[in-house]
DNA sequence: CAGTGGTCTAGACCACTGC
DNA sequence: CAGTGGTCTAGACCACTGA
């Protein structure tokens, strides 16, 4: 575990002592943490402080509060790359969980690439999924995703039923590992053959890949995916400052 | 002018009067507002209800605090959307600015599209100006920017040498308008045949398209503007909780 | 050194939640 | 109603900046 730094102010330290209980699975998304005044009393600190140290876990999107309830671990929701990159609308702002058609899912000795951005040792097994997503029936993204195998191992045993449509609550009912952030670097690239099948696209049409490293509470690398849509239809729109 | 809701705490209403003041110009961007101590007095606040106010401001990037200098009003950097979403390695660090050449530049009646984006009365004045990026001699962006001409007459009458390669620290000295945000879409889409030409690429390849509507401290748009550059060599990284 | 923002405290009262 | 987070105050002391 890291060292809280001595030198640090009071609500830092505070903060970094509630982000590390957090991370060590101390209370689970979605349960509350102890209430302001307890933390106070524990830490010997002024309310004052707790309430700075919980401003900060809230501006990191690790907790949230809700006045008269408490405050909550949060479960980070990562809406699905579909609607966040694509133009398919929500119908009337309801969120449609798209269809998932699990193609294929193996271990293997991980390539370095792929280990690399794990973080597990060279030629260290991990699984391999690939997996098409389907909107009313039409495949939209076609995703590879690579995860440790010392970690992950249970989902090799599971039925495609017992997965689901949505991997991340499966990673955490199964497994026991939360995603609590992710880094997405997005590229446009010409589709490749088997892909641009998959999708149902002229081979070498332009497409969006989105390479996601998605993140535990403890900082450690989790899953790498790579998903690939149709630029045709990409739009994401970001506010700057 | 908004009206300040009663209901509301104070340290938002105090939030909302500084920020009305930074909109209508009354110390402008890089300049000190005034210190907590003397806010707290002429508002009757505490020192607290002040901080938490510029607290918000701060979060809301319209002001930067710096210790034991006082708090600036901010003038946004937007970095050039050249490095922001394009594979140009800026060197050792330092951002280099691109070349920047105008190749039209004339006042003409609205299009429908461009007057609704500015919220520009339908069919009147805007300024049109097109614009070639280039890095180390070679054409990366080409870009097509709108303007009411009602608030940017005088940036027709300058010469190129006069406007510079940055537009927006342009508007701010000749115009008086200064972009406190903006929100971008990026889509992908083939380039047509002029575009292309003049980044020096096949018609038809995919472009990133970036449409920008650039916004003042009022809440006013002041600027549409569409780029286009090669999806090539396009590279985005996001971070999501 | 005077003046600025940054940290921390202690306590009062308000507004919302759920029993 | 008790218990939670939200607002607000008043004041002490610290750390940094620039003359």
């Amino acid at each position: 575990m890291k060292p809280i730094d001595e030198r640090l102010p009071l609500y830092q330290k505070l903060r970094d002592q509630i982000a590390a209980q957090i991370a060590r699975n101390a209370w689970h998304p979605g349960e509350a943490i102890p209430t302001e005044a307890e933390l106070a009393a524990t830490h010997k600190v002024a309310v004052g402080t707790v309430r700075k140290a919980i401003d900060v876990l809230v501006a990191e999107g690790l907790v949230e509060r809700s006045q008269g309830r408490g405050t909550f671990v949060r479960r980070p929701n990562f809406d699905s790359s579909l609607f966040r990159f694509f133009r398919y609308q929500k119908e009337n702002g309801m969120r449609r969980v798209p269809e998932s058609r699990i193609l294929q899912r193996e271990g293997l000795a991980g390539p370095a690439e792929v280990t690399a951005a794990l973080d597990v040792p060279k030629g260290s097994k991990v699984i391999r999924i690939f997996r098409l997503r389907l909107l009313d029936g039409s495949p939209v993204l076609a995703e590879e995703i690579w995860l440790p195998k010392a970690r992950f191992a249970p989902i090799l045993k599971l039925t495609p039923e017992e997965i689901g449509p949505l991997l991340y609550p499966t990673y955490e009912r199964v497994c026991g590992e939360v995603v609590a952030r992710a880094e997405e670097t997005l590229t446009v690239e010409p589709l490749d053959q088997p892909t641009a099948r998959l999708l149902a696209l002229p081979p070498g049409s332009p497409g969006v890949v989105i390479a996601r490293l998605a993140f535990g509470y403890d900082g450690r690398p989790l899953e790498w995916r790579r998903s690939r849509g149709p630029a045709a239809t990409f739009r994401y729109q970001i506010e700057i400052r």
